[in-house]
DNA sequence: CGACCATTTGATATGGATCAAGCGATGTGG
DNA sequence: CCACATCGCTTGATCCATATCAAATGGTCG
């Protein structure tokens, strides 16, 4: 869905920014709670996560954290345009990413208009997943963690077994619910035989469809 | 802020997609409560606010309206990538608009990679504002309403009259409230002189930082 | 083993939703 | 020109989902 073409142009053919990043990003590692860049720096560098995942976040002055985004391996993070980061990015667990510079992709965007019909496509797929996302605000606790649940299914590719990268915390963060909320209505999940925990971070999906139902994400054609 | 310059190379300089559309748009207007597209429908053009104003929304499984955005005079709609509309749009107040098909716009682009990089900026700031909308539902009631008044006041770039083309319930479907929590806020910050109300659609603000300070939108420096 | 941190569980409080009614403009027909 | 219907908005009373406060449990690492 997120990777249809986009008009009449089909949109995998030349992946340019994928073979730039390949070509010339430099590869780092960040540690786990390394902080990748911060809220007001200079928006430098376009990332792309090889392993690992990283939080994309804001801290409001009442102290909430809200996560924007988590980014998981093949996404690219620091698409933004203006000067300056909105947000910060810190790694999650162990990260290893690439690291191309956006003058790098400028000057090669110079030769060749692909790289910004990419970037247009690829900011583009960050504005659906975002719209999406606050989609999920108008949704009860229990339809917030099952739609991230499948989502993080679908997204880590996994069949059953998904293993979550991040804390309750930060599961709490992203999903606008707090800590408690969260680890209640994973429980209730578990009761219900929806899903199985291995063990805090590794949920078994059990019953996909029965929690897909839960969400209510889209009207469904009558 | 949301004109900033994209790393070294000026955003305003050119504005060819603003000439494209103000040479070739074709001009439209809509009633209110007209639609002017569906979710689901194949994405064909962009427009651009004339006069009056759009909702954008999804409508939830649940019956939920969440509206993701307001479009006032200048703003583009549109823009997303992928052969579908992500969501709906419908005419608030009586609208005019320029319409441009998007394959004319393709065909341009292929002349002059200008075009590519502009709708990079453009759906980049309607990534910020969707981000900052975003933030919103960390906040309390309170915050949300004094949030809104206040970008509603910069974006219809008044003074201290704000009228509002939007109903009620346009307002809590865009905020996640009930329309009983956004009429009670209103009354609360008139009770407070924040704000006065010449009629229910045209807010006068009394106290612009008293609002400001409701909302906690980012970290002050320490 | 013991300290530490993440997670779960329990008891209570509360902000905003829900249910219900009243009010004020605007418009229509008699 | 006035009764009356309609629609959008406001106000009031009550309820409930989730937050908050508090404590127990479990897993990991030195």
């Amino acid at each position: 869905m997120s990777m249809a073409a986009t008009g009449s142009i089909p949109v995998d053919d030349v992946p340019t920014i994928h073979c730039a990043i390949q070509a010339l990003g430099l590869p780092k590692v960040f540690l786990p709670k390394a902080r990748i860049y911060g809220e007001d720096e200079p928006a430098r560098n376009l990332y792309q996560v090889i392993s690992g995942a990283v939080r994309i976040y804001r801290v409001l002055a009442n102290g909430q954290r809200q996560i924007s985004a988590f980014c998981l391996p093949g996404d690219f993070f620091g698409l933004g345009v203006g000067e300056k980061n909105a947000f910060s990015a810190e790694a999650i667990a162990e990260l290893r990413v690439l690291i191309i510079k956006r003058s790098t992709l400028i000057a090669l965007a110079g030769e060749d208009n692909e790289i910004f019909r990419q970037l247009w496509t690829l900011i583009g797929q960050e504005l659906n997943r975002t719209q999406e996302h606050m989609l999920l605000f108008g949704m009860r606790a229990p339809e917030r963690i099952a739609a991230f649940l499948l989502q993080m299914a679908e997204r880590l590719s996994c069949h059953n077994s998904v293993p979550l990268p991040m804390s309750r915390q930060d599961i709490a963060d992203y999903l606008g619910l707090t800590i408690e909320t969260v680890s209640r209505q994973f429980t209730h999940l578990e009761r219900t035989a929806m899903i199985g925990r291995a063990t805090a971070r590794l949920i078994v999906v059990h019953n996909r469809l029965a929690l897909s139902q839960q969400h209510p994400g889209r009207t469904l054609p009558t």
